[in-house]
RNA sequence: AAGCUCUUCGUCUAGUGGUUAGGACGUUACCUUUUCAAUGUAAAAACACGGGUUCAAUUCCCGUAGAGCUUACCA
């Protein structure tokens, strides 16, 4: 049999990083076995679901790579199938119409936690032979059987084990005529196939109360994986402040697509000490049987250094055009200043991110912004004046301008006036950038170009004096 | 309140009835270097607590504490 997966996010958000990790997962299980993952809208919540969220989640799963032979299929297209199934049931006495308001099972939930109990509605109607009468109230409650054990084999949190009398009869139809989740779903994943139900372990509870309604179908229960949650670093839920924000604020915070997926992967799975995973990598490695069954903590350090190492090992040519758009956004223009691709091979072992890396360049690009205090002090001096003046005359004059060009010149420099390249290296630097560090002197100064690089020269002498 | 679940360095994790409890991020040193990085080397850093079982428990069992989830006509 096909191995089926499906993602099911409900369009009330984006896609955050939990959802992210879930996307993941149940596309590298799908992947790992040869079979197929299944992208599907819960969007039976008609209040809170929004076509703005349907579009973030497409478009997140879109920058992340995480494709899906089927799909995306819309809960909400899908009622007269659900209607269907559930006049099945009622046919088959399976399910029964129950008129309690909201606020008798409010008192009814109340009492019970009152004198200690589990709150649960009682019944009621449950073996009522009442015709059934229109009320404004009316839904369609499931027969859940009143004892025994359902038991299932979770691959992640092991064996788990209910008894039925903690179980009561769900809602499976709304009074306004909706399907609710816990049935949507069911319904949905007998119809698509699905054969290994990966979701966020908020859902153990709700998995019971479906084998159960699997059962009453008549058809066969699927595998269940239920993973555990990703923390904020302060191990308190995931909020806005951390990371329950889209994943694609990551794609403008400079993050790369692979980086995100290689630290999401790890959290929560490991494959012996082995840290950087290429997809094809994950593929063959995962299975969601090695999923952790603790929480983890979102760590924006441990992701910042891989999204370096990914930087470091790209092709610099697929990252150029990426920071060009970094470059657009803090307002530059990547005409005005070196080739991006140059940039990324001289910056990518000194930013983190791609923000980090334009920010870095900005002076190769753009006006400076000033001097650093503490570097001028230090580099701008009077001693500086001999051999800034020296080398901007050699620069003036070399007919080729390239990185060995312009070490030549240095070191010419350094020889003619008998000091350290330190001496040169670190005045030029606070002249050309601003600031005493950036890439080594000699690719610092070609890649701000002569004009600039002369300007600049100029500038600083002028300030000397 | 009840039901379900979880607990190894600060963080992500490996691991086993007998290990110097391993790796990674971060931190601190050192090396390198014209600066800053990156790389390399090294160091500090963990089995929540209490009882059992056992010759031996981080590992198995039971409690306690702490944390999470669910108890919706949300998903």
């Amino acid at each position: 049999m096909t191995v089926r997966t499906r993602f099911a996010p409900s369009p009330t958000g984006y896609l955050h990083i939990g959802g992210a990790r879930t996307a993941l997962y149940c596309w590298l299980e799908a992947r790992h076995r040869g079979g197929e993952f299944i992208l599907r809208v819960e969007d039976t919540d008609r209040e809170r679901s929004t076509p703005e969220a349907v579009q973030a989640i497409l478009d997140g799963m879109a920058w992340l790579g995480l494709e899906y032979e089927e799909g995306p299929y819309y809960q909400t297209r899908r009622f007269d199938r659900y209607r269907e199934v559930v006049d099945q049931l009622l046919a088959a006495g399976k399910a029964y119409y129950a008129y309690e308001t909201r606020e008798e099972l409010d008192a009814m939930r109340a009492e019970q936690m009152a004198q200690g109990l589990k709150p649960r509605y009682n019944g009621y109607y449950r073996d009522r032979d009442e015709p059934v009468r229109d009320d404004p109230n009316r839904v369609i409650r499931f027969k859940n059987p009143k004892s025994g054990p359902v038991v299932f084999d979770d691959r992640v949190k092991g064996r788990i084990e209910w008894r039925n009398e903690e179980l009561d009869d769900l809602i499976l139809w709304r009074s306004d005529g909706h399907p609710t989740y816990n049935f949507a779903v069911v319904v949905d994943d007998i119809d698509m196939r699905i054969t290994d139900v990966i979701r966020g372990d908020d859902h153990v509870n709700n998995t019971p109360r479906q084998i159960n309604l699997y059962e009453a179908l008549g058809a066969r229960v699927p595998q269940f994986a239920h993973l555990p949650m990703i923390l904020g670093p302060d191990g308190q839920k995931l909020s806005k402040r951390h990371g329950a924000v889209s994943v694609l604020v990551y794609q403008d915070e400079g993050f790369l697509p692979d980086a995100l997926l290689n630290y999401l992967v790890r959290l929560g799975w490991s494959h012996g000490d082995q840290e950087i995973f290429s997809r094809a990598q994950m593929i063959d490695a995962f299975s969601v049987d090695d999923v952790n069954v603790a929480a983890a903590r979102f760590d924006l350090d441990k992701l910042r250094w891989l999204n370096q190492q990914y930087m470091i090992a790209a092709e610099p040519g697929t990252l150029a055009p990426l920071l060009a758009d970094h470059l657009r956004r803090i307002g530059l223009n990547p005409a005005d200043g070196p080739a991006p691709e140059e940039v990324v091979v001289a910056m990518r072992e000194r930013a983190q991110t791609l923000v980090e890396m334009a920010e870095k360049s900005r002076h190769w690009y753009g006006p400076l912004a000033g001097y650093d205090e503490a570097s001028q002090r230090k580099h701008l001096t009077e001693a500086a004046r001999e051999p800034l003046a020296l080398v901007r005359d050699k620069l003036a004059q070399v007919s080729a301008w390239d990185v060995a060009t312009v070490n030549q010149v240095l070191s010419d420099s350094a020889q003619d006036l008998s000091i350290g390249m330190g001496k040169i290296a670190q005045p030029l630097r606070v002249a050309i950038t601003g600031s005493a560090a950036s890439p080594s002197i000699d690719v610092t100064v070609y890649l701000a170009g002569r004009q600039r690089a002369l300007e600049r020269i100029d500038a600083a002498l002028e300030r000397l004096g």
